[in-house]
This record gives C-alpha cells, structure tokens and sequence, in this order.
DNA sequence: ATATATACAAACAGCATTGTATGTAAAGGG
DNA sequence: CCCTTTACATACAATGCTGTTTGTATATAT
C-alpha cells in the first residue's frame, strides 16, 4: 500500500513529532528507533526511509525550529529600531516565544537537558554554535551601533554588554528549560531583561566608585 | 588479594575519577561499567561493591564538588562585606573556580551537556536544584538587603535583580561549558559581572525613561 | 590461630537495540 | 498497460550492556 508523495510527507511530519514527544519523555539515547515508530504508528522500517538513523532524525528536528526564530530575529534587527530598543525587542520576543510556542520549548528542551554532545551527536552542538553566532553577530552590530551613538553607559564595551546580554539569554532558557514552567516567570523575566537592558545605559563606572566610595573594600 | 581499608579508599577515588574521564569523553548514558573499570584498571565487580550502579556513581561525583562550592559561597557571603560587593566577590570567585579547577569544569561539563535527566537521572537534576536554591538563598538575602539599605538603583527589586544575576551566572557557565575553554574569555567575564552589578547601584528606571524621551516607541 | 567479613575478579544469563536485507503493494511515468 | 520506483513492513543477525552470582585471597577481629 504504497502512500502519495503528500501522505509521505505526512508521516515524515509525524515522525517527527513522535520523535520529539519521544526524546523529550526518555531523552534521545534511550529513545529507541521502536519506541518512536510506535509513537508515530509506523515500524522502524519507515524511520529508515526517511532518515538515515537517529542523530538525522535530531538534526531535523532542530531544523525546523529553526525558521521561527530567524523570523523573529529579522523582525527584531531589521526594523530600524533604536540598537538598544531592538536588543530589547528582541529579548521580549524570545521569552514570548518561549512563553507561548510549545515547539520551541519543546525542541529547546531536547537540546538543553535531554542530549548527550557526544560522538556523532557533537554535530548538534555545531548547529547550536552557528545559531548562537548568527544571534551573537546581530546584537554585536547592535551594541557597537549604541556604543558609537555613545548611547552605551560608561564602563560598559559592546564586547563586555553583548557578552552579559548573551549570558543572561542562555541562561534565562537554560533555568527556565531544566526546572518547571511557571507563567509567573515569564513576567519576572521581562522585568529583569527591561532593567538589564536599561542599565546598558548607566554610567557603571560611576556606579561602582560610588560603592568603594561608600565602604572601601578591606585589605 | 583482598585490600586495606586506605587502598579500598584508593580503588573507590580511582573509579570516580575514572567515572569522571569517561563520562566526559562519551557521555554518561553511553558509559558502560566496563569502559568505566577499564580506565581505572580494576573490573566492573570492582565499581559494584563501591557503588549501587551508575547514577549512583555520578551522584558521587557530583556530591565530591560541592564541598569546594560551599566553602566559595561561605567565604563570600560570611564575610559580612557590604552585600552587593558580597554578591560580586561571589561571582568572581566562581569564574575564578571554573577557571583554575579542572575538576569543577569537568564535572559540570558532564552535568551541563553529557547527561540526559530522564527516569532515575532525574534525581541529579533534584541535587542541582537544592545546590540552585541555596545559592538563591544566599544571593536573594544580599539582594533583599541592598534593597532595604536603599543601595539598588531604582526600577530593580531585590527579585528582579537576584533573576537576572542568577540568569548571567547559568548563563556564563552554560556558555563556557558548552563551548571551549578561552583564557581571555574569562577576563571578558569578569569585566561583564563587574559592570552588571554595577548596574544594580544604577538608576534603569531613568534611564529607560531617557530612551523613549529620546526616540518614541512606535505605535 | 582461626573465623569471618572484605575487596575484589571472573563467569553467567538475558534482554534490548541497531542496521540491513528482503518482501510487497501501489503510484506514476512512458 | 507495463515497468520501475517509492514507501513502507517484516525478518534477521550480531552486538553490547546490565545485574547477579560465584569464587577467592587476604585483612582484621577475637
């Protein structure tokens, strides 16, 4: 009972999608060709006739999430925005597609606690790499912009601010990803991004005069 | 050839580091008892009179680093410095922790990106969620502190500020762990954290109030 | 000095998974 | 209308790992 090439498609899609709900349960090694297939409704036979084996079947996966945030990420960078202002539209962005798209938290999760970048599966942590540098080069652009408008606060570099927006990014998904959903989170970490983003614009270097000013550090 | 007690002290620190080495190299779910036993030139019957079975051994590996983080966390925060410096003396130490002690790195590279919590490696998951919560403990205390002595800028709150360093530390490690080790990447690091909780002494509700002065949002 | 518990090594049984090879029915092109 | 290719299902062979059991030499307590 041969399928048409839209039906095809179709259990290629589902696939997938069993493959994630999969992965995400028992994590993608002990996630076993069977297990998927009869998540999916198909034998492993069908598997192996759209991908060649499991880290294939993982990269796919991750691909297609990937146009989503590309969109945001043009949406955000390509509006002409203030640099600052669009780094912050962006970071919304983010957590509001975290917030609501149940496919990226999903995938995300995958990729954050539920592999092991080993082996052949280190070619995943490359796919991670080159996203994480298409993100890095937008908001670097982003920041030395600010930083020539003289819109950065004095004490900060757009080396040293990319690299604390960058952290708190990954690591707002990273805590957000490895414990619970709450959606109480969320709100609180808009108001930490908006404060962040605002302090880019402190004069830090005066901040912290003020601090030793106050209590000088013992020797 | 039965051994002393100290030489069974001995075998059981050589399976942990063993146990160390190979769940770095090839992940914790790929690890078999027997590679374990190869590397530490003993055989499996060897690691099950020390330990139950596998995640039990990582549990071990994992309880065995976190004197070290006890005793950083206690030198910061007991030392009864002005709270925000608490929090960036803290901070440094941690990269300066990650930095030197290849023993840290290692472990939390395992924890961060060579093991899958699923069925009973959730449990590690529960260890690194007590190890979170006390570190929130601590640094929520500090914030909540700088926020009674007035030394928060306004717009943080002692919540919104402890997320967001809370966030940048995960973040940096996550981000470090994942990627390679780069000696200068660690003094980018340090100028980031110093400048971030510079930012906590700043006033981001002006300056969040100077950018939409500056450029309105568009509608 | 002997008995017992210790600290392992070696052997065993059993299952789960992987990739492939083969079978097959229908789609689609000529 | 037939032939080839597609889209799977089924069957097969081989491997690797786990937990346990059994064996054994020796430290240590009595």
């Amino acid at each position: 009972m041969r399928r048409t090439k839209s039906e095809s498609e179709e259990t290629r899609q589902r696939i997938m999608d069993a493959a994630e709900t999969v992965f995400v349960e028992i994590g993608v090694s002990r996630a076993s060709m069977e297990k998927i297939a009869a998540e999916a409704g198909v034998t492993r036979g069908a598997i192996y006739w759209h991908f060649a084996n499991k880290q294939e079947l993982l990269g796919a996966i991750i691909r297609r999430v990937h146009g989503i945030h590309d969109a945001v990420v043009a949406r955000a960078f390509e509006g002409g925005a203030e640099p600052l202002r669009s780094v912050l539209d962006w970071g919304m962005e983010v957590i509001e597609l975290f917030a609501t798209d149940d496919h990226t938290r999903k995938v995300y999760k995958i990729v954050v606690t539920r592999c092991e970048y080993v082996g052949e599966m280190q070619e995943a942590l490359v796919w991670q790499q080159e996203m994480h540098e298409a993100m890095d080069a937008n908001f670097r652009r982003a920041f030395e912009a600010a930083e020539a408008d003289g819109q950065l606060g004095r004490g900060w570099t757009a080396c040293s601010a990319s690299m604390t927006l960058r952290c708190f990014m990954s690591g707002m998904l990273d805590n957000w990803l490895r414990h619970e959903f709450d959606a109480t989170l969320a709100e609180t970490l808009r108001a930490a991004l908006e404060c962040l983003v605002a302090g880019f614009r402190c004069d830090v270097a005066a901040a912290a005069r003020r601090e030793s000013a106050t209590r000088p550090t013992p020797a």
